[in-house]
DNA sequence: TCCAATTAGATAGCTTGCTATTTAATATTG
DNA sequence: CAATATTAAATAGCAAGCTATCTAATTGGA
């Protein structure tokens, strides 16, 4: 390809960042239609399975499992703990800290919840043969790697 | 494995749909990063990127092709309106229609913007071989087709 | 022709994400 | 011990996405 054709060969149908913008919104809507109704929004729902796991984590350590700003974190939790589901205790040494607990509502909503997402992770990967299941998981490993150095 | 084990089967680090969320993050974040000091956003980069090919589209056909929400599109032009990127002129043959137009600004970004762009998906596709590129691309288009069927 | 349906776009109001800054508490160090 | 660092969380303010609703213009039938 000529130089003077270089700033045509990048198309945005074919750019990747596009591409996995469109997938990741696309997830989000699935997931949003099938767990609305019980009343969980698409920013809760991993908060919720880290608290499911283990219960009374803090906020910092939801922030380094969950790989989002902690600003983004406090937020969700607050719009968590107004719609009822979770509560925040204070930790018995560190003034500073608040543990995170689910509520009786919160814990009752697992078995529906998860088999939301499972639902839409199978509907996403329909048709793929467990190999290219595989393989898919294993890039998104690698790609998300690649971004996250430093 | 046994009946009541099976809500345990869903861990949010082996979800797609999780790994997709967190993935597209850090193509934004990459992006953002990159397109920032030209004055653009990760929002206006793909609208810039379909009146680069083709001016004077409408308001319904940027829709259509980029795969936002209408709203979301409004509010999208009227930041880059704001921020001096795009002009809007009224239609000839229809008062409902706006056209868009490029500011010269906004011409003279294509080449910097899309070189941004490659950097990123090169950087995240770093360490993959052609094949692997290839098969991810397919990948994607395949999962996109999934979720987006209705 | 006129009324209903459709279409283009704007607006209201929300969530989810970010950066940057602030406050308060704890840890560290001279 | 006092001054400084660090740490945890909250807050302000913005972007980018969504649904739902509204207005205005156009189209299509009866």
């Amino acid at each position: 390809m000529p130089e003077t054709d270089k700033q045509k060969d990048f198309t945005r149908s074919r750019s990747e960042g596009y591409q996995v913008n469109l997938m990741a919104r696309l997830f989000a809507h699935a997931l949003q239609a099938r767990i609305k109704p019980l009343g969980l929004s698409t920013g809760t729902f991993p908060v919720l399975l880290a608290l499911w796991e283990r219960e009374g984590q803090t906020q910092r350590e939801l922030v380094t499992e969950l790989g989002v700003e902690q600003a983004t974190m406090a937020n969700t939790l607050s719009r968590m703990e107004r719609d009822g589901l979770i509560t925040r205790r204070a930790h018995e040494a560190d003034a500073r800290v608040q543990t995170v607990w689910l509520t009786e509502c919160a814990k009752g909503l697992e078995q529906a919840a998860t088999e939301a997402a499972s639902e839409v992770n199978d509907r996403a990967m329909a048709g793929l043969s467990d190999e290219e299941r595989h393989a898919f998981a294993a890039l998104l490993s690698k790609v998300i790697g690649n971004l996250s150095e430093t």
